[in-house]
DNA sequence: ATATCTGCAAAGACTTTGCATGAGA
DNA sequence: TCTCATGCAAAGTCTTTGCAGATAT
């Protein structure tokens, strides 16, 4: 198994193997789906793609490997409120510009916005330090979203 | 059936006519409930609550009635990733203050903290109008959330 | 009177778990 | 070799739906 060094695409081998889990052909190639979508993708959106080129692959394993993603902090897990969560890459290379989302709440579509995204940065560190004093709380992430109507759904309205 | 008009407890009677929605004791009694609590409720949570003084509600009717106070949009919905959602009042006598959530991703506790608010504010509806421009969205609610692990939690990690 | 609402039971949808087999280090 | 990881099937949860009876207006 090939392995990398500084930060190109093998880059997270190390990160896996330090952490003590295997570099398999299923976690190779969801993380690598990940890297390369602009999507938000759901479990079975993933497990769909990735099964076009290995059919072997089973929802399952999508599943567990989304969640030990999630437990490095590789991926964030959103909920849209349209019952099932959706999955993006937060780290490593291939992550993509901070962003937050629109939502269309008629029809679910998602945008990703980065207006205003730096005039945030600085409210956005001032809280998280204020509330882990204030709460004691470890601050890992946060999320924004706007809920709204979309251009197709606000005229049905 | 009693009616009020201003804005005191029976205030909502008024809304539900026009809109064209029966007042019916379920409504009522899952209304007064939201409007007293400063908890998370699940569908469940209510659902447990109001059974014991009416047995008689359902489940099936709590979803309902949650659903209609939402799209009237009296109710937000949160996903707070534990796989059920959670419902607040929004709107109306009984609101609550303004805020937002901090939510540890391991135990599952919220906390409502106003901290800053007023900061955001002026940030929010920039962004608000900002977005609604260029993306023609209709905006109606906005969410943030900050996660990690709470005082308990982060111990054990 | 009648259209709406409700409760029960059943179905639906997403996610997790048990267990034997397979694969990485 | 020896854990850890995987796939399948089954189970678990939360939520929605169908339908007959009950209720608000």
């Amino acid at each position: 198994m090939r392995r990398g060094f500084g930060r190109g695409p093998y880059w997270w081998y190390n990160q896996f193997q330090d952490a003590g889990f295997r570099i398999t052909v299923p976690r190779q190639v969801i993380l690598d789906l990940l890297s390369k979508t602009d999507k938000h993708l759901s479990a079975e959106d993933i497990y769909l793609e990735v099964h076009k080129r290995y059919p072997a692959i089973g929802l399952t394993t999508v599943y567990r490997t989304l969640e030990l993603l999630v437990n490095m902090g590789w991926v964030f897990r959103f909920d849209f409120g349209d019952g099932r969560a959706r999955y993006e890459l937060c780290q490593g290379p291939g992550v993509r510009r901070h962003h937050h989302h629109l939502v269309c709440t008629n029809c679910g579509r998602v945008i990703d916005y980065t207006e205003l995204i730096e005039q945030e940065k600085e409210l956005i560190s001032q809280t998280e330090k204020e509330l882990s004093r204030k709460y004691n709380f470890k601050i890992n992430n946060h999320q924004i979203q706007f809920l709204g109507l979309c251009e197709k759904c606000k005229m049905n309205y």
